[in-house]
Formats: C-alpha cells, structure tokens, sequence
RNA sequence: GCCGGGAUAGCUCAACGGUAGAGCAAUCGCUUCGUAAGCGAUAGGUUGUGGGUUCGAAUCCCAUUCCCGGCUCCA
C-alpha cells in the first residue's frame, strides 16, 4: 500500500481548510453512527456550503431525538487524537474490503472510481475506513466545533429512481466563535422567517381552501407590493420600456409553437377544454410578447422595441417543494423581453445591468454576486441558434459586466438551451445569497415565430431577443425583502409609516388634527387613541414595526410641539410639526431607511 | 412526487385512552396614565378532514388535505 499525501498547503479558515474540516467530520459522524446503530450502510459524506452530511441506509430511523446521542459519541471518538491517513488500494483490495462489509453502496462507487480510471484510495482514522478520495484534517483532535443540524430523506445519487436514503446534516468551523456565530445566524433567519412575519404583520397568507402555492396578498401586504410595482412601473417607463398587457391562458397552439409544451410540459397545469378549444395556463409571458412584436410589420427603425409587463404566470410545482413566497404555483414576474438588432445587444444588456443595480439600491442590498451562463461548445448540439450568435451574446454579457468593473464567476454549460445569461444572486442583511434578477438571451421564440424586421438596406432580419426580470418574482421578492428587513420596512414600503399615540383622552382633538395634516401630505398614518398607558400603546406600535411614533401627551399640547419615537427605541422631544412632515416627506423621497436625526 | 416530522381557540402552546385548558389577541366595563404589556368580566373548539378500534379517542390504527425539514427543480 503507498500512503497518499494530502495536499495541506492551505492555511486554517481558508475555504480548503474549511472543506477539509467538514469533510473530516462526516467520517467521524459516520464512525459514530455506525457504532450507534449496527447494520447502517455508508454511501457519501461530502462538506458542503455552510457544513457536511451523510448518507445513510439501514434499518434505524433516524429522528432529531437522535441526534445528540451521535453528537456525544462524535466528540469521544474526535478527542481520540486520530491521525486521518489515507493509501491506494487495487480494485481487488478494495472491493474484498467493502463487500466484507456488505456495504452496496460503497461497491456501486468502486466500480464508477474503477470506470472512469481513477486512483482507488481508503482513508482511515482510528477504528473507521471510508472509501474517499482525500482531503481532511491532520488528527481528529481539529474537529471540536461542530453541530449536528437535521435529518432528512435523500435519493441515492439525487435520481429520485434511485432508494431513498437518511441524511444527516451537520457543521463545523475551526473556532468556537465561528460555530456560534453561524448558529446565531441560523437563529436570527428563523426569527426572520417571512412565513412567520407574514402573519405576525399581516401581509399575507396561503390558503387551504384555495390550494397550495396561491398567494393571497392582504391590506398591508397588498399595499407593499402596489408600491413595488408602481417604483418598477415608474422606472421602466423612464428606461424606454412599453408596458403591455397579455391574457393568463392560451390556446394549446400557441404553446406548440413556442415548444413549451415540449420543453416545459412537466411544470404546465393541465389542459382546459373550453368549447372545441384547448387551453393552457401561461407558465411565461415570453410568447405573448413575441405576439405583440408579430402583430405587424416591424422596422428597424423600432428597435429595440422593449416590452414590458407585470405578468402572472402559473407552474405546476410539485408538492414538496413549495415554500412560502419563495417557491409558489402561481406567480408574477417583472418581465421584460427586448427586441433587438445585433449592433444593440451590447447597450441593451448594458441597460438592464444599470437598472437591476438601481433596483437592488432602491431596496437596500448592497452586495450581490453575478454569473454569466455560458453554452458547453462541446454539446453544440443541445443548443439551438446559431455558433456566431452565442458568441457575440456571451461576450456582449461579459463585456457589459467587464466595463463596469463588476465581478462576475463564469459557469459554462449553465446556459438554458435556448440562450446564454447573467444571473444575480443578491446577498441579504444575514448574508444569505438568492437568485432572483436574470437576463438572458433566447434564440428559439425569434426563430420559431419567425420574427422579423425590416433593415436599413431593406432586407428582412430576425431580431435578437433579451428575456429580463428584476424582481424575478413579485411573491419571492417580496417574501426576501420580508427576511432581508426583518419586517422593519423602510418608510417608502411600510404600509403604516406613522402613528399618533395620545397619553389620555384629552388629546383626542389635536391627536385628529395632526393625523389629517400627516395624510394630507400624503403619508400612510393610523392613529391610537384606546385608552390604554403610554406603554402599552408603544409596545403594539413596536410589534407593528412602524418606523414613526408620535406621542401626543398634555405637555407635548402646552408647549405646540411633539415627541417622536422611532421604530430603532430613538426619541426626540420638542419636534415641531413643520420638522416632523420635512422628514418624513424627504425620508420617502430618498428611499431611506430612519436614520440618524440629530440628538435626542 | 418521494423520505421523515407535524396539524388542539385568531396567535403561541398545554392536556397524550376517562368531562378540552392557559397566556396573548377579540368584545364589554373600570382605569386618564409620559415611551415595550393597568384591572375585571364575557365570548371563543364536532382537537385539519373522513373512516376504524374501544364502554369511552385530541390521545391508538388507516386514508386524505395542508404545513414543516430535505431530495429534485427553479422566479
């Protein structure tokens, strides 16, 4: 046997580490376990995002219960100071071992390592050999902070044909700190949830009766969204963007042209018949666009032609993968689709880059990832359209992304079939990515519609089209912004932006006057004169999430002036009426959330 | 869809084979009070739904709907 060398260049807290860490303590999980419950069948254990899993198959069903008693063995056999140290071994070696051992699983990975010529290694620490290709810590002494999380089903492989095996998550950082750091902020996106502050502030709810995955917006909710829309409305229109209107459902026809009754037949609703036609909910807006385009003759001279459109579109999601906002059967993107000559794609994508940045400042995300998807040249023939087009289309993206000095990762072969795209991950107040804004290039519509303009020289050309949403979804967005804000809005969205508090009755009067003259300047005010204490009213004020309290009390009356509570606990006394409405009315005007307002 | 876990008053939860309860919210009174919970009373439930076991089911069994954690997929 030759013993194998890690290559353990990089220093602790790197990424390498990190992964080496989490790797090196799902063996030890896995050791625990198999202890723990005799006749557990190993399969893979790979680090992951913020930790590890395992897989597991056997006759024990796992439960959350069980997790500390796998916790507890993890940590005495981790304390065992035992040194990871890994050797090649021949097929034959290695396959005697496994199948000693009845472990299927890992037979099934020999033969793949075995196919695809790869080197064949175990990798041990104390009592326990995983078949592995490498990569972990020197002794076991090095896992001390970790956690393990939950439990959950997985398919063998991820192919749902495959057994349903038991994961078991968990994470583990270098330091104490780390982990704590990281639980914390499990915590903190628990007490976030959108799904809990949706019905703590009302905004919206799901409801059985209707079906699973159909949003109903309430007031306040309600409220929120027609402010988003009406920014987004506002901002394209100033952008050169027409905004349109197209049906819910269309003839099965339409969907055959388009080929998404091919290509996304298995995310459709099924058919409606209605008299001899047959119809189809619209899963995407993109054909209905390409109609407007189509309804006459286009110039050159129209293009781009931008078109907009708030569009509700349905997708039959499965069951278990619907989540609150975030993942929903009937939703409405902000969707765009550019008509364009190819000299334009370059200022076109440009465009849309400049407007998702304005978006993601309007809403307060400051840090964002980008990727540009590219096509795989070595299965050219998965894509449709033309090898020039793709080429210019990618470089267009990446030009765009490269003038303005944005980082961006590319992933080749990550391009839907029909088009290359920049998508962006927008990285929320806790540090958690979401895919949302997306631009992308289609070269299918055009030519199944077969799209065309008329050009300068008066040849007929098909244009190129640009797909683009910034929201992505209205319902995902919105539920993020929920998480992202922890439900306190800044004022331009809060649905209630003001309340006027009175001490006692006596107040009633001015309490009225002051409430009429903040909803003449147009502000969202709601008024509490219950005769309940001072602090009783501020708490409800405070569980509200209303960014502005105005208490009225007999003092505040005598002396002509108000005192302000802002929803961060800040108070100020002695603010003129004039102040508060200067404010408040530039406060929404800039967009921003309370801030700073002199001293108290 | 699949694996696992759940569903009790508007919300958060208790009761886990023997008459379904609490806090908050709601309603009605009293209290007129200075920055996160004043006091009292009232009302609120075919225990998600349908079936079964049992003298007796919120509790045990089966089915079903929805929710939660994942797999897979994605806006």
């Amino acid at each position: 046997m030759n013993a194998v060398a890690e290559g353990k260049g990089a220093e602790a807290g790197s990424r390498q580490y990190l992964d080496r860490l989490r790797h090196s303590c799902a063996h030890v999980m896995a050791q625990a376990v198999q202890e723990l419950y005799p006749g557990t069948k190993i399969t893979i254990g790979p680090a992951i995002e913020n930790g590890f899993y395992y897989d597991f198959d056997g006759p024990h069903q796992f439960t959350l219960e069980d997790l500390p008693k796998i916790e507890k063995r993890m940590r005495q056999i981790a304390e065992g100071n035992h040194p990871f140290s890994g050797a090649e071994q021949s097929y034959e070696q290695s396959r005697r071992y496994w199948q000693e051992r009845g472990e299927g699983y890992k037979l099934e990975l020999l033969e793949g390592i075995k196919q695809r010529g790869e080197r064949i290694t175990h990798y041990s620490h104390g009592a326990f050999t995983d078949l592995c290709r490498g990569g972990h810590v020197d002794s076991t002494k090095e896992i001390r902070h970790f956690k393990l999380l939950s439990v959950a089903g997985a398919y063998w492989r991820g192919d749902e044909k495959n057994a349903m095996l038991q994961r078991i998550y968990g994470t583990a950082w270098p330091t104490k700190g780390q982990l704590d750091d990281y639980l914390r902020m499990l915590e903190e996106a628990k007490a976030r949830d959108h799904r809990k502050l949706g019905v703590a502030l009302d905004l919206f709810s799901v409801q059985e009766l209707a079906g699973p995955g159909l949003i109903f917006w309430h007031p306040k909710g309600g409220l929120m969204r027609m402010i988003m829309e009406d920014w987004l409305r506002a901002e394209a229109l100033k952008r050169g963007y027409q905004m349109v209107y197209t049906p819910h459902i269309a003839n099965v026809e339409l969907w055959n042209t388009s080929g998404h009754r091919s290509f996304y037949k298995d995310n459709m609703f099924t058919e409606i018949e209605v008299e001899k036609g047959h119809y189809q909910l619209k899963p995407m807006n993109c054909p209905f666009h390409v109609l407007i385009y189509k309804s006459r003759l286009r110039s050159y001279r129209e293009l781009p032609l931008r078109l907009a459109e708030l569009g509700t579109v349905y997708r039959y999601e499965r069951s278990g993968v619907l989540h609150g906002l975030l993942r929903v059967r009937g939703f409405t993107q902000d969707d765009a689709h550019i008509f364009c000559a190819r000299e334009q794609i370059e200022s076109e994508v440009s465009g849309c880059i400049d407007f998702a940045l304005e978006v993601f400042k309007a809403f307060g995300f400051s840090r964002y990832a980008l990727e540009v998807s590219t096509w795989d040249p070595a299965q050219r023939d998965v894509y449709i359209g033309e090898a020039s087009d793709w080429e210019r289309a990618q470089a267009a993206l990446e030009n765009v992304l490269k003038e303005r000095g944005l980082p961006y990762e590319l992933v080749p072969g990550e391009a839907a079939f029909y088009g290359p795209k920049i998508d962006v991950k927008l990285i929320d107040a806790i540090g958690r990515s979401w895919q949302l804004s997306t631009v992308q290039f289609d070269f299918n519509l055009p030519r199944k519609f077969e799209l065309e303009y008329i050009a300068a020289d008066g040849s007929r050309k098909t244009p190129l089209m640009v797909h683009r949403a910034l929201y992505g979804s209205i319902e995902r967005f919105f539920g993020i912004l929920v998480e992202h804000y922890a439900g306190h809005f800044p004022l331009w969205l809060s649905p209630v932006q003001a309340k006027v508090l009175t001490l006692t009755a006596e107040q009633e009067a001015p309490a009225r006057a002051l409430e009429a003259k903040l909803k003449a300047a147009g502000l969202r005010c709601a008024l509490d004169l219950r005769p309940e204490k001072i602090g009783a009213k501020i708490r409800d004020a405070q569980l509200e999430k209303i960014p502005y309290m105005v208490v009225l009390g007999p003092k505040d009356v005598a002396a002509g002036t108000l005192s302000v509570r802002l929803g961060d606990g800040r108070q100020f006394s002695g603010v003129t009426e004039a102040e508060l409405l200067e404010r408040l009315g530039g406060e929404v005007s800039r967009k921003l959330v309370a801030s700073a307002w002199g001293k108290p």
